[in-house]
DNA sequence: GCTATACTGAACCATATGGTACAGTATAGC
DNA sequence: GCTATACTGTACCATATGGTTCAGTATAGC
């Protein structure tokens, strides 16, 4: 069964629930990036730029790390692995049941049938 | 290139951010169920389930029609193909990234054996 | 050492979220 | 028609979110 109280996919679901964010993971698939070339990139301020990054740091989508002045922002050690499976296992469920509904679907029709050739 | 500027993430994305929701769904995947049979479920008032349930309904997640007093809440007609191709191309992105940066390690580890044998 | 750059932290703001209670409406069933 | 059930709507609450400004601190580079 698809498991639903996990803290993990509360923070990597949210994370993803907001535009700049998948953004910035699109942007750190093609290259690492500072904050200062986040928060330009984006239009927003450092210190905005800088709890964006936070919440997708929290979710373990993106790692960090500060050399000099510079914080690097690349991409985590995971790769929404889970989050995959999660919604992979949902969608197999979400199908079954849809095909359950055009079984019934099937059984009427053939009801129908039965009932009009009486 | 992967899309990140799409309400429809922002909705769905938002809405598998919350246990309660994620368990909607699952309890949803095995069979219908009313406001009332969702609320008692997951130990919440009635109000407090349809504002979750009205979450889910417009990420398209969930349907709802009312007979009579009952309000069915049954899966949408989507079922999360979207949101898995967004995470695959990601997940896509983030191993070409990984491999990239395992093949400059080795560049680095031969280069260093070259210098050793100087 | 001075200055510009890059971040960090705290405070603030508006709005959203996740929940509640409570009052109302509509329907099912005797 | 009365009563219980099932929802609906509004108001309220605490906390989170997505952003800002402004005042620091630390480092790079002349």
């Amino acid at each position: 069964m698809v498991q639903y109280s996990n803290p993990q996919y509360d923070a990597s679901f949210g994370a993803l629930s907001d535009a700049t964010r998948r953004g910035v993971l699109e942007q750190l698939a093609s290259a690492d990036a500072s904050i200062t070339a986040l928060a330009e990139k984006f239009q927003m301020t450092l210190t905005g730029m800088k709890k964006h990054v936070g919440v997708l740091e929290r979710a373990g989508l993106v790692r960090t790390e500060k050399v000099g002045r510079v914080r690097t922002c690349k991409l985590g050690l995971r790769g929404l692995e889970q989050e995959a499976a999660w919604i992979e296992e949902y969608r197999q469920l979400w199908s079954e049941r849809f095909e359950e509904l055009d079984n019934i679907v099937e059984e009427l029709k053939l009801k129908e049938k039965a009932n009009e050739s009486k």
